[in-house]
DNA sequence: TTATTATATAATAATCATTTTCGTTCTTTT
DNA sequence: AAAAGAACGAAAATGATTATTATATAATAA
């Protein structure tokens, strides 16, 4: 954790930038939820519990700022808010999602998989690919297996 | 373009809804913009020429209907509107987009290419698939032109 | 150490896209 | 024709995000 926050302090020096309290303290709510994705709201009210005189402006362009450098990434799963997700240290690329439709779950991919895919795009495409955003819109297993108990109580 | 208004018409009856004056006004704008990825808001201005007292609501509660019943796609590229996308007849699944970080393109690639990718993901995760949103992010083959000539120029 | 400057901040107001409300109109049903 | 329901336009409301402003903090120069 510590050295994780050390070397996010570093990343903002070379960027000429500082990591000031409200920065730390929103770096470590970032940290400390790593498997949600939490919008500016979130992490405003997650943030304040430690630090209560923050602001949400702060923490918007505190955000903003490690989105810039990419330490966080950037995600809208069409509900209207932005998310910020925490970039897996040595990632490349940003990792792929899983967006169940019924109950609403996102689940993580770190795997590449569209290694393939990419090669053919810049080929045919003559498009130069620096990053990519998938997401699955689908059903979870977790719902997958409501239905058939569903489907047995029935019978 | 008569007999696709004839059966997006079919499609909202069998839903139980009309294809009111306001509603074809809408969808022919949607249909004469085909390539464009246009806001809520360029299609309302586009429909105003032809029918001035069409109403800013009128339209996003259009746009909000026709992509429940999937005729268009929402999309959203990050710059804080959403974009509506005729979905092309008989099309399974969204189609993907190449957006160009320097010029802010936006090219359709109407292939699938994730047969393979999605195939790993419902047997690895366990997830069904009924639909998704791949976005390249990257430089377009014209912009790339651009900084090969200005190498050019300096030499 | 003090003065100067730049940077970051909190609080607030402003903005912009989108949604809701509400009174009206147009259809369909009775 | 009366009643009920769907759809509409205009305007107000909402909610996320950004800009402003005055204040504080830190970095640097004197």
């Amino acid at each position: 954790m510590e050295d994780r926050i050390d070397r996010i302090k570093k990343q903002l020096h070379t960027a000429g930038y500082k990591l000031t309290p409200q920065r730390e303290a929103t770096v470590r709510v970032l940290l400390e939820h790593e498997e949600d994705h939490l919008s500016a709201e979130d992490v405003y009210l997650l943030v304040k519990e430690k630090s209560p005189e923050i602001g949400l402006a702060t923490v918007y362009r505190t955000l903003e700022l490690l989105t810039e450098l990419k330490i966080v990434d950037k995600i809208n799963f069409g509900d209207g808010v932005s998310r910020y997700d925490l970039r897996k240290e040595g990632a490349a690329h940003f990792h792929h999602h899983l967006v169940c439709i019924e109950c609403g779950s996102v689940a993580e991919i770190q795997e590449d998989l569209l290694e393939e895919v990419e090669e053919i795009v810049e080929r045919d495409w003559k498009f130069k690919i620096k990053d990519h955003r998938l997401t699955f819109h689908g059903i979870c297993y977790r719902c997958q297996q409501k239905h058939a108990e569903e489907q047995n109580q029935k019978e």
